[in-house]
RNA sequence: GCGGCUGUAGCUCAGUUGGAUAGAGCGUCUGGCUACGAACCAGAAGGCCGGGAGUUCGAAUCUCUCCAGCCGCACCA
């Protein structure tokens, strides 16, 4: 059945052909044909303002040329009347039971309802969380994995093959800063006292790898407290700098302990991360086709072919003993090194291999889900792209903005070096998977995200996530009660009945139901989860409304099992929706 | 300085390619359970859509400009 904004669409374009070569120009321009839900009911069901848009070519008034193309539209028994308004508005009056017939759709189709093939089957990869693995995931880290796990979600409902992918960020020098962490740590367990460098990352989770560490190696990498401190810079504490003396550190451990000793540090601490990160996101429903180590594009020579590639079209120059990528000849700001002075090649050089492969894996968009910050990055590897063949437009972003976390009226602060965080963890088992999925998605993206502990913990009718999760348990609860009355439902006998669903509670329970399709598309389109979120809150809000004013269960058998059939299908539909944003749809609560 | 995002009701935010009287939640005030779950519903009050200019039949939405806030502008990742 074809959905009553595409047939009313449909109508318009027939009755514009009619008119082309008289008082319109010969073709009307398809994207001119726009027909929108009305606000107001009085302005009936849908309306389209084409004639106010055609009126300046046509050169008539609006209110002539709409009256001219309401008289060529073919009349259809969906459709009751279609009039003239306003400022030359054509507004459409549906017949009394032609949206009731969403309702056998949704029965129908159940939790396909709502799919569509808009995304016409092309390939998109997502990437996103991709936080370094050096250390727990913490409350921001959270929203990229809702955000990217629910965009993700709506563009394969949109027909799209989604691949989803993290990036794990196991190479350069924060690893080696976390191997160094670890490793003074085991030294610590293993008896060694002294000064913790001020840039070694501090948090508790590092004497747990440690102790690990022991118990997996021993004594064999204990060195002396002696060998390890004498002749370093100063720390910072001591009026050096953290940085230089953070270096250093790493390459004293490296010579103490060997390349293969460091490597078994960073290996076993890499690992405990990862698997950490990987256990927190599965519980918390964000799962991953995916995990790429940037360090295999190093091993296999991916980020050679890259530079490769741009050296072949002459992109790159020397300068400086560094290696320069032409980046503002492909519209960035300025040139960017691929490789430095010192032979090591830099992250840009793997993240512009990284998208290479992205694109050599035959994915027409690239979807990188950022974190605000790292805004700047996007023109660089566009340009990248571009330079090294590939179209940099197939690069879409969306960086989103910050988390603050209130803990009643107080800002929760955070930071990773210091080891002072609420972990996503914490947050999880604090307020629970439900509202923590529903509160992440619930603003756009590229607005700053204030989550308010108390509320989201609240299990009180100020909190939105559960004013729809209720709809659907209550829609439970009518079922259990019908049984205890004794009836049964009757689906046959509900959906041959639709056109009893004539009341004002009942039409607009049954619009927000017609809307949901197009929802999908809106959301999947925009990447906008909280589009969804939004429309949720209106379907329950119809529901709960019609709950309240009318029975359900009424003697009348025919009436009783259409609106039966109406609140089951409201709540397939909350269930669809909380789907896609990985909340769950209980019978009870 | 350059770039990105943001500015809409007391608070937190929606608002589709420009459409009819700018919406919702919370908070405030007033009502509704002998009812299929009151985690609900109904009603009221509350607005120079940051300021200004422009584009046109019509602007919260597009253009310019100014103001304010956040974030970037590495041979870090």
């Amino acid at each position: 059945m074809v959905a009553l904004k595409q047939e009313l669409e449909q109508l318009l374009s027939v009755a514009l052909a009619r008119l082309a070569g008289t008082l319109l120009p010969d073709a009307v321009d398809p994207r001119a044909i726009v027909i929108e839900r009305t606000r107001d009911s009085a302005n009936g069901d849908f309306a389209s303002n084409v004639a106010m848009r055609l009126a300046k070519a046509a050169g008539l008034a609006p209110r002539t040329l709409a009256q001219a193309i309401v008289e060529q539209i073919p009349a259809t028994p969906r459709v009751l009347r279609c009039e003239v308004a306003g400022a030359g508005f054509i507004n459409f009056y549906l017949a009394g039971d032609a949206q009731a017939q969403v309702v056998r759709q949704v029965h129908e189709l159940g939790d396909a309802f709502g799919r569509n093939a808009s995304g016409a089957d092309r390939k998109i990869i997502v990437e996103f969380v991709s936080s370094n693995p050096t250390g727990p995931l913490h409350v921001g880290h959270g929203r990229h994995g809702a955000f990217g796990a629910s965009v993700s979600n709506l563009l394969a409902a949109n027909g799209w093959q989604v691949h989803r992918e993290y990036y794990i960020n196991d190479a350069g020098r924060q690893m080696d800063i976390l191997a160094a962490s670890i490793w003074l740590r085991y030294l610590e367990a293993c008896g060694e006292r002294f000064t913790f460098p001020a840039n070694g990352y501090k948090g508790e989770y590092i004497r747990d790898i440690a102790a690990d560490l022991l118990q997996h190696e021993g004594d064999s990498l204990q060195r002396a407290e002696g060998e390890l401190f004498g002749n370093l810079p100063p720390d910072e504490p001591e009026g050096g700098d953290k940085d230089t003396y953070i270096d250093a550190l790493i390459v004293r451990a490296r010579s103490l302990i060997g390349e293969d000793g460091f490597r078994r540090v960073l290996d076993l601490g890499l690992s405990a991360i990862l698997g950490d990160i990987e256990q927190d996101l599965g519980e918390f429903g964000v799962t991953f086709d995916r995990w790429y180590s940037e360090r295999s594009l190093a091993d296999n020579g991916a980020i050679d072919r890259a530079l490769h590639r741009l050296a072949q079209h002459d992109h790159v120059y020397e300068k400086d003993g560094a290696l320069w990528f032409r980046a503002t000849a492909f519209g960035d700001d300025k040139d960017r090194v691929v490789v430095r002075d010192n032979g090591i090649k830099t992250y840009f050089a793997s993240d512009i291999a990284y998208h290479l492969d992205k694109r050599e894996r035959g994915f027409d968009v690239l979807l990188d889900i950022l974190g605000s910050d790292h805004h700047g990055y996007v023109a660089r590897v566009r340009a990248g792209l571009d330079a090294m063949g590939e179209p940099g437009s197939s690069l879409d972003a969306l960086l989103v903005q910050f988390v603050t976390l209130y803990r009643g009226g107080e800002k929760a602060q955070m930071s990773t070096r210091s080891g002072e965080f609420i972990t996503l963890r914490e947050l999880r088992n604090e307020v629970g998977n439900d509202a923590c999925r529903f509160f992440y998605v619930m603003r756009g993206n590229d607005q700053h995200l204030d989550f308010d502990l108390e509320l989201a913990k609240s299990r009180s009718n100020d909190n939105p996530v559960y004013y729809i999760q209720y709809a659907h348990a209550r829609v439970a609860s009518v079922l259990k009660q019908l049984e205890s009355k004794g009836h049964t439902y009757d689906g046959a006998l509900g959906l041959a009945n639709l056109a009893l669903l004539n009341s004002v509670h009942e039409s607009a329970v049954l619009t927000a139901l017609d809307r949901y399709p197009e929802i999908i598309v809106l959301a999947g389109a925009n990447r906008a989860p909280h589009t969804l979120v939004h429309y949720l809150r209106e379907l329950a809000n119809s529901f709960h409304t019609y709950y309240n004013a009318e029975q359900f269960i009424v003697d009348d058998a025919a009436l009783r099992n259409a609106r039966l059939s109406l609140v089951l299908a409201v709540q397939q539909v909350v269930r669809n929706g909380l789907g896609l944003l990985g909340v769950s749809a209980p019978d009870t609560m």
